[in-house]
This record gives C-alpha cells, sequence and structure tokens, in this order.
DNA sequence: GTTGGTGCAAATGATTTGCAAAAGG
DNA sequence: CCTTTTGCAAATCATTTGCACCAAC
C-alpha cells in the first residue's frame, strides 16, 4: 500500500473526507524528514497542486494531530513547526544561546511517562519535546 | 530584608537599573502565588502604579527571565503565563481533553536533568515544563 | 550629564474565522 | 443531494518596535 493510500485509509476510517489537499500535506510532512513550517508546507504542496490556501493547511495539520499523525512544536523560532509522527518518538535539545539543535532519543523519556502514568493515571503526550538550555559549546564560553 | 529589596539588590548586581515598574512587576508575580498573564501583571502593578504599559511588563518580564527569576510557559492557553521561579522548581500535567491542571514535583525531572547533562553537556532548563496529555478522568471516559 | 528605561502609538505577523462556492461520498 | 471542505479575504490579538521624553545613578 502506497503512502498515499494509507493515508486515505487513515482519514476514511477515522470520517473525514479524503481530499488532494490533505493527502498533500500528509504527503510532504512524511517525506520532509523534518520539521517544517505551516508556510513551508504550503509551499511543498504547491508544487504539485498551485493553489492551497495556508489556511487549508493548519486545518488539515490539526486534523492530523488529533489522528497523531503529526506533532506541532514550538521550537524557539517565530512560527509552530510541524512533523510527522511515525515510528519512534525522539526530542530535541535545543540550546538557547547558539540555537543548535541537538536529537533526544525518546528512551530518555520514557521513564517520565511511565512514572507519570502510574503516579497521577496521567497519559502525558510525550511525541515530541523541546528541551531548552545551554549547549556544551556555550557552557563553556560561558565560563571563560 | 523585604522582598523589595531584594530584587533591588539583585537588579543592581546585574546592572539594571532600579525602577518602580521593575519592582512592582517582580513584586505581583512574587506574591500572586499563580501564574499571571502579562495582561493579569499590568492589572496588579496598576492597582499600586497607575500607568504602567503592557509593553513594559513585556519588557521587564524578559529580564526577570534572563536573571532567572522568572518563568514563562505556554500552558495552552492564547497567552504566555509568566510565574515567580523560587524555591523548588515544579511542573504541570495538563489535561488536553478538560483543561485539568496538576502539579508535578520536579523529582521526576530530576533524573532526565542528570541524564542529559551527562551524556550531552547539557544544561537543561527545566524550571517549568508543561506536559499535555489526558487525565485520568478523560481516559476512563474516552474508554466508555 | 549619560545611559538606560518608559509610555505611547503604530506595526507585526502567525493563526483563525465567516462565508459562498466546490467537491466528496 | 447533503455535508464537509476549501479558498478567499478579513479579522484577531498577543507581542514587538520606533521614538521622544524622563528617570536612574
Amino acid at each position: 500500500m502506497s503512502c498515499e493510500q494509507e493515508t486515505a485509509t487513515t482519514l476514511r476510517e477515522s470520517g473525514f473526507r479524503v481530499t488532494p489537499q490533505r493527502l498533500l500535506v500528509a504527503s510532504a510532512l512524511r517525506h520532509a524528514g523534518r520539521h517544517l513550517s505551516a508556510a513551508e508546507i504550503a509551499e511543498e504542496v504547491r508544487a504539485v497542486y498551485p493553489v492551497v490556501d495556508l489556511s487549508t493547511v493548519y486545518r488539515t495539520v490539526e486534523m492530523l494531530k488529533r489522528l497523531h499523525l503529526a506533532t506541532a512544536t514550538d521550537m524557539g523560532g517565530d512560527d509552530l513547526l510541524f512533523e510527522w509522527s511515525a515510528g519512534e518518538a525522539h526530542h530535541h535539545l535545543i540550546c538557547s544561546s547558539c540555537r543548535k539543535m541537538q536529537v533526544l532519543d525518546h528512551a530518555y523519556l520514557n521513564s517520565l511517562a511511565e512514572e507519570v502514568g502510574r503516579d497521577f493515571g496521567f497519559e502525558a503526550d510525550l511525541q515530541h519535546f523541546a528541551i531548552f538550555g545551554l549547549c556544551s559549546d556555550c557552557r563553556e564560553g560561558a565560563q571563560a
């Protein structure tokens, strides 16, 4: 089953209509392999399907979020960044000083999720966390 | 030493000038005992000192953040919420469904901070985290 | 006096919304 | 057909910025 068909099936099963815009937004995210802003998603989609409004992108991404197919994260920039959410979750260490971004394996957040579930019955949505702080380079720089 | 004097000393030592606006914004946060939006801070300050612009509140809070005297957190509402940052850090579990908010002790994030520091040399700023998810009540509701 | 801080007013800019037309099922 | 979805255009609204004046020190 192709990516497109897979998305289409998921949408239909969830009671949403399948439209080219939705498939293309999903596809753009799935194949980007990185975080995209709403404007970047629109750009990607327009390369194939010229007329897509930003509002449609926002509405679609909102839907994908509800279906746990995409995540939205404030990574310290001016706009929210969206990412396809498949396979293992991952997170980011973002340096407040130099903006460098490192990937953090989900293993680091596993026990937190478990403890919070055990102690509070809370099902934490730890798909995509942004942890701000100072990277090793900037820490050394600050001491010098 | 009173709260006001304490803040004044900190500001002076950090090379910032001491102004009534700054002392009052700090005081509003310190004594609120809860999260305040910029507008709420302005309201508090104006009760004592009638003319304070929102932009001053934003600029002051930004300064307090740099001094680690206050935190800014997106708690899912329309605006950022600010809180005085004293004593032990704490965090929040926020239900995406019913918006209920529970306090999470810093102990839950301690090991994460340590591991990230050890493995990446990254000094995580884990003063005030908002963890979204489903609370126990809403999980039960969803199953029914 | 200098420099930094404030109020005011205006700009910014991402995200949201109302609505009529278009398309999915 | 009936309902959902879209594009368009306009609105929203928290936050930021430029600038002239004022206050710390």
